[in-house]
DNA sequence: CGGTCTCTTGACGGAGTTCAAAGCTAGTGG
DNA sequence: CCACTAGCTTTGAACTCCGTCAAGAGACCG
């Protein structure tokens, strides 16, 4: 259960078997089945979520009834609105399971304890958002810049775990794209080569 | 010179007049004149900068020469390429001055330094980062799922500054379409109202 | 002035959307 | 074990927004 948690931050920074302990005891834990909600827009982000197993996404939903998908997250990601989580506000976001998942919550106050108490761990989180930003540029501009084929062939050279495990049309709307667009593009690509 | 950045810091964390002097003797100044560059394409990201005054943009070209615009920074704002800055890796990004500007500027070994010895600086960064990413998530989502009049709206919204300093061809290459669309969507809308 | 930077306008083309329908697959219950 | 349904993917035809290419008009600066 934890293991994966503890990888992830041992490879940041170096806790002592107690530290170990502590940060751990700052976690519950819950199961989630296949398109249940961690989350529905509207409601305020009270934790911040750890993927132990399985795989979930946080979307969008636009006037059109058109979803856009934010985040996949798979085993040894993260999932929160961080703005809600810190504000308060209702969060503008769905966090759904597109597979039965297991995940480490932390709420706001064991999050402010754990941080006190181990003040280490704000250079792990402060890692975390940065590749998260880094990241979150790069496809910001890819997005801006590139045609849909491109950036459908970057997301598989990324992702390519996504790939087999979620449905096609989250695939088009994590992309920008119908699902309608996708499918041709793929019969278009695979007639090619 | 450095009032700026102190009250920036100053409101997430608490520093002595010791420490602030220790911050502040971390940072070199430059000034840099209109159309100049801090960073291009292929060269490594020794700095973080912040700006003291004026108005910089960082972008990327691609391969048909088009611009797109990562960020706007005036006073106040922070700019690098953070992967190149901590890795070392050659910058994707172009980094230039849209008006005259003054910049404080911090190596990669000052800012080892400085978090060594002042710790609390972690959690400054870490808001800082986290801000950052709750904004870009936005734009993302935003440019995913609304057509341009909208997101021209809200830049306007967001960036009331920008709109009289920076050129419109470069918020057309922020929102992510071309000078000529952005000056027919302005005619229509004006038309309306 | 002459050149560069900026914004505008027009005609055409293309990538992707919308709407509608049909096939395919997997899970559920009788 | 079959029948039925719900979710997922594919395909077609018409349309639309935006990009491309080209030309011209102001505005600012050396």
């Amino acid at each position: 259960m934890f293991e994966l948690l503890q990888k992830k931050i041992g490879a940041q920074v170096r806790l002592s078997e107690a530290e170990v302990d502590l940060c751990n005891s700052m976690f519950g834990q819950r199961s989630i089945r296949k398109r249940q909600y961690l989350l529905q827009e509207g409601e305020v982000c009270r934790y911040q979520y750890f993927v132990s197993r399985g795989i979930l996404r946080s979307y969008t939903t636009d006037d059109k009834g058109a979803e856009h998908i934010l985040q996949f997250a798979s085993e040894g990601w993260w999932m929160a609105d961080l703005y809600s989580f810190f504000t308060g506000e209702a969060s503008l976001y769905n966090m759904e399971a597109i597979e039965d998942a297991e995940v480490l919550m932390i709420s706001r106050d064991n999050w402010d304890r754990l941080l006190q108490e181990l003040p280490k761990l704000e250079h792990y989180f402060r890692v975390l958002l940065q590749n998260h930003l880094v990241a979150t540029q790069r496809r910001l501009l890819v997005s801006l810049s590139e045609p849909a084929e491109q950036r459908y062939l970057r997301f598989m050279d990324a992702y390519p775990d996504c790939l087999q495990r979620v449905p096609q049309h989250m695939i088009a709307a994590y992309l920008g794209i119908t699902k309608e667009s996708l499918s041709r593009l793929r019969s278009r690509m695979s007639r090619k080569d």
